[in-house]
DNA sequence: AGTCAGTTGTGATCTCCGTCACAATGACGC
DNA sequence: GCGTCATTGTGACGGAGATCACAACTGACT
């Protein structure tokens, strides 16, 4: 089936290739055929919102396909910039359980494929089933698992560099490039988006990456990065 | 039965008063039963350490009676509190689901009571009940929710200030003073301890109460707290 | 080519707050 | 009472980084 946004869509779940590598979906025939009933299969274009901080929740988005960031807003427009959501995840999941707004503002970075269940409808499923209830709570330990992270990394760092340091491990952890002496990723971020990862300013991201650039534990080409000293790196991560 | 520290034991959930107004313990009478047979009734001092941030999930711990704080450790030696839990919560639970190590540490700030279940005899009785499985999945969403606001906190505000604002506003919101126009509250905590709740030094908090003392917008009285400018703090809060 | 919006790079300030260093206060036991 | 310990109160100083203000670069679109 062609698509909008250049996505080929997979129109089931029953089918789905991907199914088994992904957190939630890897769910037991009886409960996929059930969700598979209640879900409806969407597409969104690049920079689409999804949902916003303060919305009732109206439902839950599984993301198939793409990548869409989470964030969170204050009411002076300052933003901040939670999570970096993956295949596989939940979104509105918490929201749309407890019935109050959504926590965050999800946000499409790529053209991305959605699986949308509608609040009731979810909720009814879970009631009827176990497998997939746990699989619920599964989901959001692992949310919360993240937001302790975070919480951790805004809390207990001393500096600016030490944050974005660690963020760039994170990342290079992705993707199986950590294991490599010269792991390399694609920064898909701008450094307006980095500074909102770490809770720093733009200005302070550019000349990080600047001074890291001439100490040559950075190289960059193009839009991709290259760790080209990872002890250094680490070192900085845990500086202090 | 009397009990160690001064606190009187309820023995059985299903006959405990208290249930009907706790997140968790609300569960129907089927789930209570089994519930019931596998926890053990605990009950620990001031001070004593639940569990630590890092340690393998032993299993859950049902907050019944008392406060347990919460923090964060790094390496380093700075600790940072992510809330202070109140009877009704579950601790442990995204660990003792997750199997991965506990996320915080958990230390007693009263003599509590606490209902321990060994994460074996949990999984099974949640694989088992749909409404428990659920409650679980709303317990998580709150803990996610908290998380969410500790985040906000850390990452969108300007100044200490702020956050202690917000911090004290949020406790005079709690026991039903918030209504009143001078609410009061009972410092519970040390200026350090402060401090590490909202992720700043002691000596900035001492200062800020001081200054906040000189406007006139606080008033303490030994350990209690009187808030005589509630609409000045919520500026502060609210600032820029 | 040229234009224009969105990025990135860099310098000059300025301020908040962390840190160090003590003094002052309070709590508690003996 | 007095000694010990934890907590609180204050001053002085320095530095990390926010903010402002431009300049330089990039890439997309006509």
């Amino acid at each position: 089936m062609l698509s909008p946004y250049g996505l080929e869509i997979v129109e089931s779940c029953i089918t789905c290739k991907l199914r088994a590598d992904r957190i939630f979906c890897d769910l037991p025939p009886a409960a996929l055929q059930n969700f598979e009933d209640i879900k409806f299969a969407t597409a969104y274009p690049q920079g689409a919102v999804l949902f916003v901080e303060g919305q009732l929740p109206r439902g839950i988005f599984v993301l198939c396909k793409g990548g869409v960031k989470l964030s969170i807003n204050s009411p002076s427009g300052r933003t901040m910039i939670v999570k970096l959501a993956e295949p596989g995840e939940v979104l509105g999941l918490s929201a749309t359980i407890s019935g109050k707004p959504y926590e965050v503002t999800a946000e499409t970075i790529d053209p991305c494929q959605v699986n949308f269940v509608k609040r009731e409808d979810f909720l009814k499923f879970l009631r009827e089933d176990v497998d997939a209830c746990f699989k619920v709570a599964e989901q959001l330990g692992e949310k919360y698992h993240n937001a302790c992270k975070e919480v951790r990394s805004l809390g207990l760092s001393h500096s600016a560099a030490e944050k974005l340091a660690k963020l760039l491990l994170e990342w290079s952890s992705k993707n199986g490039e950590g294991a490599k002496p010269e792991p390399r990723l694609k920064l898909r971020l701008t450094h307006e988006e980095i500074a909102q990862m770490i809770g720093t300013s733009r200005e302070t991201v550019t000349r990080l990456f600047a001074e890291l650039k001439k100490r040559q534990i950075l190289q960059s080409k193009g839009s991709t990065l290259v760790i080209r000293n990872t002890t250094a790196l680490r070192e900085i991560a845990n500086r202090n």
